[in-house]
DNA sequence: GTGAGTAGTTACCCAAAGGAAAGTGGTTAC
DNA sequence: GTAACCACTTTCCTTTGGGTAACTACTCAC
């Protein structure tokens, strides 16, 4: 392994490990829409599927399945009549807090760059 | 839309349109892996496709030109012979810096969780 | 009992993602 | 000339993602 290249301050092939392994957990269009719709505020299904425009029922119950699995949400029978499911963040998805930051504000100066390229 | 909500600064909607816009260019397994793996040091093809180990031949060709396309490398023939060619982070590959840096961080401290978890 | 809403499920389908393996056209080393 | 390397491309295939539409079981309002 080679130190002298470039780099800020970690070691690159780890940090390469540590992105393929985070993508590997957050894949697809939907899981980090889903889970900084539930960090915002708790959701039933209706209301998130209302949020995140475009996508389906089948969809939307097969990711919070998954993020359920992988300990990002919570599913909460209310027991009312009829019964009402709420969906929450859990503490672990809080840990997401810095990345979604950060693809935020990427997302919305990348939207400007296109922006800019149309009007050429 | 209410403002009463738990939100530290932002709005909701809108960072949801900009992390699905995010999204929307930084999609699949290998883009941000091989934007990240180019940003540390400039490769040629095998070089990249000896660092992502299990990307093929294939994708790996496909993923370059979509990235080229979105101006995040550029692909550099050197008219050496037999021709050399380099690929290198663009500048605009250097604005995701931060979601790299958030990535890997989080899939570091993941990847911890995921064994701690194993043990039990 | 009819219609609407909730929380999904089921069936069907298409397109894209992605892997495996082989090939291609060029050059260089032996 | 034979083998190997480079930068891919091509073909074939399977998996996954994701969309549409319809349907279920339940409750409530009218």
């Amino acid at each position: 392994m080679k130190t002298d290249e470039i780099h800020g301050k970690g070691e690159c092939a780890s940090s390469l490990k540590n992105v393929i392994d985070a993508l590997y957990v957050l894949n697809g269009r939907w899981k980090l829409p889903v889970i900084l719709n539930l960090v915002q505020k708790s959701k039933r299904f209706n209301e998130i599927q209302h949020a995140l425009i475009g996508i389906s029922p089948k969809v939307l119950a097969k990711e919070l399945k998954a993020l359920e699995l992988n300990g990002f949400i919570n599913r909460i029978v209310q027991p009312t009549t009829p019964v009402t499911i709420i969906y929450e963040a859990t503490e672990y998805s809080l840990t997401l807090k810095n990345v979604l930051r950060e693809l935020d504000a990427w997302g919305e100066q990348h939207r400007e760059r296109i922006k800019q390229s149309l009007r050429n």
